[in-house]
DNA sequence: TCAAAAAGTGACGATACGTTCATAGTTTCT
DNA sequence: AGAAACTATGAACGTATCGTCACTTTTTGA
């Protein structure tokens, strides 16, 4: 944890190595993994594919540095947004907006988010799967204990665990994501979070 | 459309291609599309590789074939308990049973479900996927009508438009599936349909 | 200025996999 | 029984792509 005894080289470094990565995502986010060889990634970086090789050790290295480099930065984002002063409701509604803006500023990364974060474990090699699995768990971890206190306060009903709600919550918004990936004229993500937490916050029954 | 007039021979073939079907399927979904080379499938179904070749044209269609007729159960599955007689409420969890009872039975499957309905679109050609998502756009299809009749007729309440409902729904349910398959003993898949339902049909705030 | 070190290059070797097809085996029919 | 028709086989071929490494170019620092 050093502050920054960066010299020039070492920032051009970082800064090609990023760029590498932004073209791979690109590219990955576009046609899949399976389809895109190092070849291609290199041209589009503008590089020769041995200098790709001096910054990965492969081609599912720098796959797995691409999305744990992205990840993190969700997971941050949607962190701080649980976690920023607030009641309950407002946590939520800010959990939703970050949802939101993650998506329209990292569209190409949430396609190849949603993939991996999905059934496709078996896209790649476990080790992946496991580091993304705790980033995921940490953010439903965290949006488990807003439900659980606003429970305990009064604030909300106990029409379910936390942990499902947590799941469930989490899973819709993937869900309008998804539709507005899709179709951005036909499904846009509703502006106000309240669209969407409306569902879980008012009852489809009347009450009896 | 014919009844039976099929040879012994005849039956014979279709019962050999289903058997490779079911060795593809053990297969594709334990390791993904991409990590089976064509040699398994022959060695696992205990044919040569040419004679796949006799049944499908290539890997991608043998692969196609597999999707799509499994899908076509699933779809069929779930239409039917939609439609089967009751409530717009029974209707409701008669979908989630349905659920639930082709998750049990057909885990392989479920696997490669979610990963191709899911983000994971560039996997393939572009075919399979347009053809899975009419199947999956029928069912969401019907699941929006027993929204849309059940406000009409006052059983629900008007809480978001019957189709985000029905897209929220789905979703849920599949993220509990999700943690079912992840971990049957930690996240077992609820019994009671209501244990999903009531998610939705119990509003999280108190009445104001 | 120049030599040593670092960085960048891309043709090439190795491998893995999809698909073909000449051949061998089996069934059917006369 | 024997020939014709049909079916199954798997070695071999072509292609695609990963990753290496001997070499060239650029940078560094004395």
């Amino acid at each position: 944890m050093k502050n920054t005894p960066l010299s020039r080289r070492e920032r051009e470094k970082l800064q090609q190595r990023k760029e590498i990565l932004a073209a791979a995502l690109a590219l990955f986010s576009e046609k899949g993994y399976h389809n895109v060889p190092m070849q291609e990634i290199a041209e589009a970086a503008e590089f020769a594919i041995g200098t790709l090789y001096k910054f990965f050790q492969n081609k599912e290295d720098l796959y797995k540095a691409l999305v744990m480099e992205q990840g993190d930065r969700f997971e941050a984002a949607f962190a701080a947004a649980i976690q920023a002063p607030g009641d309950e409701i407002e946590k939520l509604r800010n959990f939703v907006r970050a949802r939101r803006d993650m998506c329209r500023d990292n569209l190409p990364f949430v396609r190849l988010f949603i993939a991996e974060s999905k059934g496709a474990s078996f896209n790649l090699k476990a080790g992946l799967d496991a580091d993304l699995r705790e980033k995921i768990d940490a953010v439903m971890e965290k949006l488990t204990r807003v439900f659980e206190s606003g429970m305990k306060n009064g604030r909300f009903l106990k029409i379910a665990d936390p942990y499902s709600l947590a799941v469930a919550l989490d899973s819709v918004i993937d869900a309008f994501v998804l539709l507005w990936v899709e179709s951005p004229e036909r499904h846009p993500f509703p502006e106000d979070p309240d669209a969407i937490l409306d569902i879980f916050f008012k009852g489809l029954l009347p009450k009896a």
